[in-house]
DNA sequence: AGCCGTTCTGGGAGCGCTCCCAGGTGTCGC
DNA sequence: GCGACACCTGGGAGCGCTCCCAGAACGGCT
């Protein structure tokens, strides 16, 4: 079903040599520019491939170089969530970015239901791509596990469920963030301090809630009955603050796992009439730039950075790409404290 | 570098074959499902596939068969937009779950820099992918221009930049979109009606704008200085806002052309004391989900649904692939109005 | 001259798969 | 009984590339 016919030909690389009267392997060396290619014969290769509109066949180069020059990243989320989650964007952006700049193509994998992860075992196992950077921050997520017996590198961002050891793995300090959050309120003269925390099936949420809860031990204060979870959602932290109030009328301070959260925390605290942070301070996680700078007031919130995070992965990645035999390696990326109006 | 040797050698369709007694011929049949496979055959293949963790080379197939099994969609966004775009979440998401449905893989392309567009044009070429779903909104892209000499088919998200003939394009009806929602404003007795404009680089912006102002004209009221134009964020539909207000004091109504600036709109409307809808009706464009009734109050909107566009889209993909010769053909989904309290 | 090393070139093999074709086996109808 | 026509199987070819190896060309040495 070709009419205009001709443009159907894809040119080889033998089309190339010939037209540049040389040989394949000329043609070949010349185009991947390795050693031993006169300066004229380069010349005339690399002309007849812009003539003829040349460009390799991928297949057949990864063929035989069992190599793709593509690299996974898989996010791994049980719910619909992505959609509004900014530290998820975030990632996604970053991943393309730092693999670009390497001259690797990034394949995205969404895996959120039971058949996704079948599929992208099958995917990954197929031979598409070089490695895999996977996210998938909820404990009770199969995915890693099953991702155990692949036959190419994986670097996990986040701890990766139930497999603290014998992978590769880049996180963030979650607790020490949670830590520089409550010392920050602690030292500014708080002493009714609590916390929304995130749903505790995912260990950023639990650690975030375990340095909170040890810094307010260590400042001699008492933790009891000052913890609301909710679900990293807007609304969630919303509901978690109005609980909280209903509970501790003399809040003085709250930590919030997140920042979207903190945005429905705010929105509770105004609804209420407190006055931010005269009557109640709030210190948020994530520092995300396009939320934590613009709410009313702006946030102080724990930076982390998912640009740097995702560059250590594909820094490990790389390692892991020439020597499959590199020790596994746990790294943790510190945070720190941009400090704005709402504390 | 192989410490633990044995698990490197990936089995092939080859070995599969000699471990169910058969040959490279019928292995291949049987995994394929082809016809003409006696069942035990069949059977004593699957099982050795499954005892040996056999999965087919796919660079191997792929080059026989000149199919990928990907699809690209590629996101051209000139800023670093996309990581607050609801919209473009949604397509993205939209994407992966319509190729997925069909057995395709998606590999995402974000274009924004001038690099990317050789890079995403080389990557295209180089036969990664079946086709192309290009998002491109700016008029001043250049990438729709550069793809129009691949090889590889292409539809088009919204209209693409300056070609109206000979392309695919799946689009949502952005100019009956505006007219139903200031139709409804004009029902309701609003006479004094405002919008914030989209960036007017991008179609579906001079669409939306374009039935606003003929709407008004049509029901014989005039849309001069009444227009205000925006970036589509939440602080551009802030900004937008106040201006209008303070041209027009009197103002009833406004069309906003996104949820997103629409929630900024009613961030100043609540600002300067006005009730929403007794002062002041607002009408926006897009219905996300996560966003237009989640406002308060919750926001009357346009509604248009990514996944349905992406399906159609899908859809012209495949037969395109089966069939270049295809007529190009621009399709123009409906939209409808989603009427909530803020009208 | 003769020899060595370096630089450059071309052809052959083969990556793992699918497709085509030739052939083998069984079943049916006359 | 034998052709006709299903069904099923195995081997060969070839997709377009990279890599290896043999050898040519071209110096600068002894």
């Amino acid at each position: 079903m070709g009419p205009r016919a001709g443009d159907e030909e894809r040119p080889t690389l033998e089309d190339v040599a010939a037209f540049a009267g040389v040989s394949r392997s000329t043609a070949s060396r010349a185009l991947n520019d390795d050693a031993y290619v006169s300066a004229a014969a380069r010349e005339k290769v690399q002309a007849a491939a812009r003539d003829l509109g040349y460009s390799p066949n991928q297949a057949a180069r990864s063929l035989v170089t069992r190599r793709t020059g593509a690299i996974a990243v898989v996010l791994s989320e049980p719910e619909a969530r992505l959609l509004d989650d900014p530290y998820r964007t975030a990632v996604m952006r970053a991943g393309y970015r730092e693999l670009a700049d390497i001259g690797r193509q990034m394949v995205l994998i969404f895996s959120d239901t039971r058949e996704d992860l079948s599929r992208t075992v099958r995917f990954l196992e197929g031979g598409h791509v070089d490695g895999a950077l996977v996210f998938a921050p909820h404990r009770s997520d199969p995915l890693p596990k099953a991702l155990r017996l692949l036959r190419i590198p994986v670097v996990f961002g986040g701890q990766a469920a139930g497999l603290r050891r014998g992978v590769h793995v880049v996180d963030f300090d979650n607790e020490g963030g949670a830590r520089l959050a409550v010392e920050h309120l602690v030292a500014a003269g708080r002493r009714k301090i609590g916390t929304i925390a995130g749903p505790q099936d995912q260990s950023a949420a639990i650690d975030r809630l375990a340095g909170w809860r040890k810094t307010l031990l260590d400042a001699g204060l008492d933790p009891a009955d000052l913890a609301a979870e909710a679900d990293f959602t807007l609304s969630g932290g919303a509901n978690a603050m109005s609980a909280l109030l209903a509970r501790h009328a003399d809040l003085d301070a709250v930590f919030v796992a997140s920042d979207m959260m903190a945005v429905g925390a705010l929105r509770t605290l105004d609804a209420a009439g407190r006055r931010i942070p005269e009557d109640i301070a709030v210190v948020s996680f994530d520092d995300n730039a396009t939320l934590a700078p613009a709410m009313d007031p702006p946030l102080t919130s724990v930076h982390q950075d998912p640009r740097e995070q995702v560059h250590a992965m594909v820094e490990t990645m790389l390692q892991l790409l020439d020597d499959q035999g590199l020790k596994p390696r746990q790294q943790v990326l510190p945070v720190s404290l941009a400090i704005r109006a709402s504390s």
